[in-house]
DNA sequence: CGATCAATTGAAATCGTTCAACTGACGTGG
DNA sequence: CCACGTCAGTTGAACGATTTCAATTGATCG
């Protein structure tokens, strides 16, 4: 997920630490800094004006993010505290030397996030909720930058947080959580931790392809 | 929804036209052109294993596409017959002169579409069917790429195609439509064409924000 | 003018939400 | 260091919106 071909290193740039639930910067406020996750986690999420929130994504250390060139498109807040690496989009856009380079990074890294959100949106509108839930514990498994040892998985975020991001009701994924402990495939541990089990997920949708649904075009 | 700032005018590019239903390329493909919609509609999708389709966006005439520097993010198909502008972007990207100003105008396309998207996720697990019905309803009326007279819209895109946008089954869809119609909202006119009452939509939200939900964080 | 398939309509089933109550994890102050 | 309070998280039960399956209509095209 990380995005810097050693260009950034070389520019100028400084550290910022923001707590948890602090706020980075709001969807609509001209545009700055860009940033770089060092460690702990920020989402991006719409706060739409009925009060509701959807998490759009969870980024993890070496994850690029606010490289806006005009507006905020949608908030930043730290999900956990984190310490964060800022630049000055403008610097780069304004050396000729760095440019190139630096924007075509930032160009590539804003397509990968466009294919990311593509299929979150598919996920959501295609997956039941428990499912949501299974892809979004994969997801954990195989990112880089969340601090893990084999399947204990210690979770920056809270379960509204998930919860938002899935869009589904707390109360569908505490249900589901609980489930699929008493199935064995998990184990909580507290609020934040969780043991996932080794052999892997029910991979229901395995099972529910086999129905060979014909639906394409 | 248009990125142009007159650089594409002048840099090599020739026309394509795709039939209704045609791809233009795939997801995974490795990329080389770029395209602009120039008259007709596109939509990017993602085709998931299961057969079924999301649709990420509708573009129309003016809307950039197909940008992407190594590997093709969606798919993108022909709604209705369309001729299409297009670029080989590796051209953009070598070329000293061109790149600076293209490749930011590029970066900032991106963004809108991040922020649209964003914004689609947040609509389709936010916004019962109905409403979401009207929001595209709302959008066509406000897009400059769709030919209209007045309240008149012709539909480039099936039923399906609207279904799979909004993450709806097209039989909601069709009572939804219905309703409207039945309520004086609209008038249906064979499969294509629909006349919008003038005098707008009922504006759900406005009266369901008045139960001022206190979610937020 | 007829065939075909998109679109519509009906009825039943279901998954997820909602409202409400409870539990217990976590942190704070004594 | 432990007791206590608070709020995140969980659990229960009922409701309801949307899906699904099935049948029908009707627009569009050859």
């Amino acid at each position: 997920m990380s995005a810097d071909g050693g260009f950034l290193e070389d520019t100028r740039s400084w550290l910022l630490t923001r707590r948890r639930g602090q706020v980075i910067f709001d969807a609509g406020e001209p545009a700055g800094l860009m940033y770089r996750v060092e460690s702990g986690c920020v989402r991006l999420q719409i706060n739409n004006p009925d009060g509701e929130r959807q998490i759009v994504v969870f980024l993890f250390p070496g994850d690029l993010f606010g490289y806006e060139i005009t507006d905020r498109v949608c908030s930043a807040e730290a999900v956990s505290d984190s310490t964060l690496r800022c630049w000055p989009v403008q610097a780069f856009l304004k050396s000729p030397q760095e440019q190139p380079r630096v924007t075509i990074q930032l160009l590539e890294a804003a397509q990968r996030r466009f294919g990311e959100m593509a299929e979150h949106i598919d996920k959501i509108t295609h997956l039941p909720a428990k499912e949501r839930v299974l892809w979004f514990l994969n997801g954990l498994l195989t990112c880089p930058g969340l601090p893990r040892e084999g399947g204990r998985i210690h979770l920056p975020m809270t379960r509204l947080d998930i919860a938002d991001y899935l869009g589904v009701a707390p109360e569908t994924l505490s249900r589901i959580l609980a489930g699929l402990e008493e199935d064995g495939y998990l184990r909580r541990d507290g609020r934040r931790d969780l043991e996932l089990s080794p052999e892997g997920f029910p991979n229901a949708r395995s099972e529910a392809s086999l129905k060979l649904k014909t639906a394409h075009r």
